[in-house]
DNA sequence: TGTACATCAGTGAACGCGCGTTCACTGATGTAC
DNA sequence: TGTACATCAGTGAACGCGCGTTCACTGATGTAC
């Protein structure tokens, strides 16, 4: 960071731009994304409705940012599992998959909307910027790790050979981790997919219908991708 | 039905319901469901827009209608499997697992816009009616008949005989079924559960940015919930 | 330390737009005798 | 079969609203000499 040298002027200026973003992730909540006002923000910071383009070039700008730190926050949270689990953790200092599925957890019920924005319904014309597939590789490589240490696992079913075959000739999106072993790409695509399911069911409401306890479901899922 | 003794002006009034619908489906897939306006589909029908108000109470009562009929065709499809099951296959006229996995794929693929307005993102303020879940409990119904077809399968993790502690208990969704075994409605909250987790990744195009194929991933795990 | 100038935050008016919805009305379609 | 009436589809004008965004402008904050 050369946050030191800020000038008050730039420190206020960024202040204000989080507020707006502040603001914005209360409207969300309240009236989902799409319904996203640059006016109404305004109205509830107490300033006029130009303001706000000195601070954002337009709404879909807003909206990147929010969609960017969204995905930034998920990824320093597996980052920090990573870090906390150079210590005592499985493996060589590589991360536990049941911890990182309790942080993605808790990470999803912290703010729905937040995770909504991310791995809901996609905005129709919108295309993310580069840097946040980038961002998601590196909560991809902190998944790659606790899966690599996870050891492998035997592939019991037909299909899933033909996964892993097919992943280990499909490694692009796992840089960094060029000499993976394809049950370990598996189980990270698995991981990233069951859990998915389940928190996608559970954040949309469709348990709270049927009486069912969410947590349950997830736990019964992490257990299933590490018990071996 | 007490269709056969419609009047004409009955069956016009049905016929344009339905091409509303239609355009408002072609919406969505343009522009997403939060940005469905009554007026804009009256503009495409060659009307004007308060003729709509002749058919649909409100803008809330379309899209209502909307998500019902996306439940009724998913539902209508596991029906037909239940049904065509009838014959030949595993069990006493129940449907397979994998049939089903199939047919809800195809389902997905066939309109993913559907699919999000069932399983995506909340509406934020929205409630479905009452006859919404009901038409949700049916697809359940067959879920579970396969489920029980299935036959029961080991749970070999701590944390799924926890789940299943927790089904026997909490068994009201699964109305009809009264005597299903924890193990089937364990098998068939997991089917739901993870290929949601799949299908929803997919056609939020996470898998593209990696070149993965879906398709394989998808066939894994059904694999992995079949295989015992 | 003081003055002259440049930078920048924020305002208020305005533009054009599309929305959901209401209302009074016209004209066609169906119904009853 | 023909006439009188009721029903209903669709129109056009209107209301009030909020949106994103532009523009010319004021006033405060920082910078250079």
């Amino acid at each position: 960071m050369t946050g030191s040298t800020k000038t008050p002027r730039e420190r206020y200026r960024q202040q204000v731009r989080e507020e707006v973003k502040e603001k914005a992730w209360q409207q969300i909540a309240g009236s989902g994304a799409s319904a996203l006002s640059l006016n109404a923000i305004a109205k509830q910071m107490g300033m006029s409705g130009p303001a706000l383009y000195r601070y954002f070039a337009n709404r879909d700008e807003l909206i990147t940012e929010l969609i960017r730190d969204a995905y930034r926050s998920l990824a320093d949270a597996f980052l920090a599992v990573a870090d906390a689990g150079a210590g005592a953790d499985v493996g060589a200092g590589r991360p536990a998959l049941p911890e990182l599925a309790r942080v993605l957890r808790r990470w999803a019920l912290a703010d729905p909307h937040r995770y909504f924005l991310v791995y809901g319904t996609p905005v129709p014309g919108y295309h993310a910027p580069q840097d946040i597939t980038g961002i998601a590789s590196e909560m991809m490589s902190v998944l790659l790790d606790a899966c690599a240490a996870a050891g492998p696992e035997p592939a019991t079913a037909a299909d899933a050979h033909a996964f892993e075959e097919h992943l280990a000739d499909h490694r692009d999106w796992a840089e960094g981790h060029p000499d993976a072993a394809p049950a370990a790409l598996r189980l990270a695509m698995t991981f990233w997919s069951r859990l998915h399911g389940a928190l996608s069911l559970e954040l949309a409401g469709h348990f709270t219908g049927m009486g069912l306890d969410p947590a349950l479901l997830f736990q019964a899922e992490v257990d299933a991708l590490t018990a071996r």
